[in-house]
DNA sequence: TAAAAATTTTAGATTTGTCTAAAAATAAAT
DNA sequence: ATTTATTTTTAGACAAATCTAAAATTTTTA
């Protein structure tokens, strides 16, 4: 079976509502997809002929495991062209948001198998969030990207985010591996780039890319 | 001005068709896009109203300056995608025309512009076909059909008449690859087949239909 | 060149996804 | 526990893109 555009945003919308609540309201789906209740109402009539949610008149709409899984599948596309567009095409990790959801429509299975591949089967993508497998896992997250580690705090180097050849070299020439202690001591503006500090050695700057790469842990 | 993927579909078949014909007929086009004569009728009425085509009726259509302009940019991603796809995802040539038909419709302009970038700059997609640089140019290719080649010249296959699956098909059946180099050896007047033959191999013949569909540049 | 054939357009319907306005159901408040 | 407010659903309409069937126009042919 295939969805539209509109029919894969819905489900998008409902998965990431009913992460805190639960069972999803049609007021809340309106305003996540900036439409109206009336439309909502609509829709839903018509996800829930083709089984991917549960949804009785008044009380609210949840996802089936079907709706999960193409849910799943479309984060999954999100994300893996997220990190196609800042580690390959050079795009800002602040300016992907809307060319992935053009990108997540796509709709060839074998596309999004290669590119994960190509890309080294990441687990992040650039702005920390995890990327699912093609089984719909995800790894879970106590770590936070480095970009957005507050100043001056200790952390532990604990994953990156791509195995990428390039990446590990860039790593072992700056001399970071997992288990590296460091602190930011500065963040850049204009490029993003951070300066890290690791114990005794002198202070050095790393991009943007590199930084959204590494996640790190409190200590 | 932003398009649909149905008008972008429009004007695309009515780019390659008006290559030879100079104006299109309303049945070609529906032929071109599977749909009928009378959907294509209210679509012209429409891309005119957008001035991408002029269209007087009964008289059949030509793209305005702006319609070419619309048609070069989508080919140009068209191709681009193709380039991608194969040399960077693993993709055989014969299995990439449908996803990129679908990555043609993303708006993007700045990746477009990232992606050539990242590719290159390529000149020509995998079937040999000029890919339209940012202002719409394309390199000219100095091929020439195969049926027109003169006797025991070197030649090199440089691109495919069509993206078809059944032509494809064959032309792996026969081992015949872009890039693969042969000779005319003979033609035959009577169903205009001709005979090659490549490098070590036994020559054999193929037909007009084959032929008519494979461009070579002389070597 | 007048009749037959083919092509193209119009007219009216259908599907998808949206809207507004009004009605119905639920939740909140006095 | 009624009344009031909020939320949700229904009813009817609209734009986009398509379709079928019939009418209009052009082209072919005899």
């Amino acid at each position: 079976m295939s969805f539209t555009t509109a029919e894969e945003n819905y489900i998008k919308a409902i998965f990431h509502l009913q992460q805190e609540d639960g069972t999803v309201s049609t007021n809340a789906l309106a305003a996540e997809l900036h439409t109206k209740a009336a439309s909502v109402t609509d829709m839903l009539k018509k996800l829930k002929t083709k089984k991917l949610l549960s949804y009785e008149k008044y009380k609210g709409v949840r996802l089936t495991g079907e709706g999960k899984k193409l849910a799943l599948a479309i984060v999954r596309k999100h994300r893996l062209w997220e990190f196609f567009l800042v580690n390959n095409l050079q795009f800002g990790w602040d300016e992907v948001h809307e060319v992935a959801e053009e990108l997540e429509h796509i709709s060839s299975k074998k596309l999004v198998e290669k590119l994960d591949q190509f890309l080294g089967y990441p687990k992040f993508d650039p702005h920390g969030d995890p990327i699912p497998d093609s089984h719909g896992k995800m790894a879970v997250q106590l770590q936070i990207n480095l970009i957005d580690m507050p100043l001056n705090k200790m952390a532990e180097v604990s994953s990156v985010g791509s195995q990428s050849t390039e990446l590990l070299e860039l790593l072992k020439h700056k001399n970071i591996l997992i288990g590296t202690r460091l602190e930011v001591k500065k963040k850049f503006g204009f490029d993003h780039s951070i300066e890290i500090k690791i114990k005794s050695q002198q202070p050095f700057t790393i991009s943007q890319q590199l930084a959204q790469a590494l996640f790190v842990k409190l200590v």
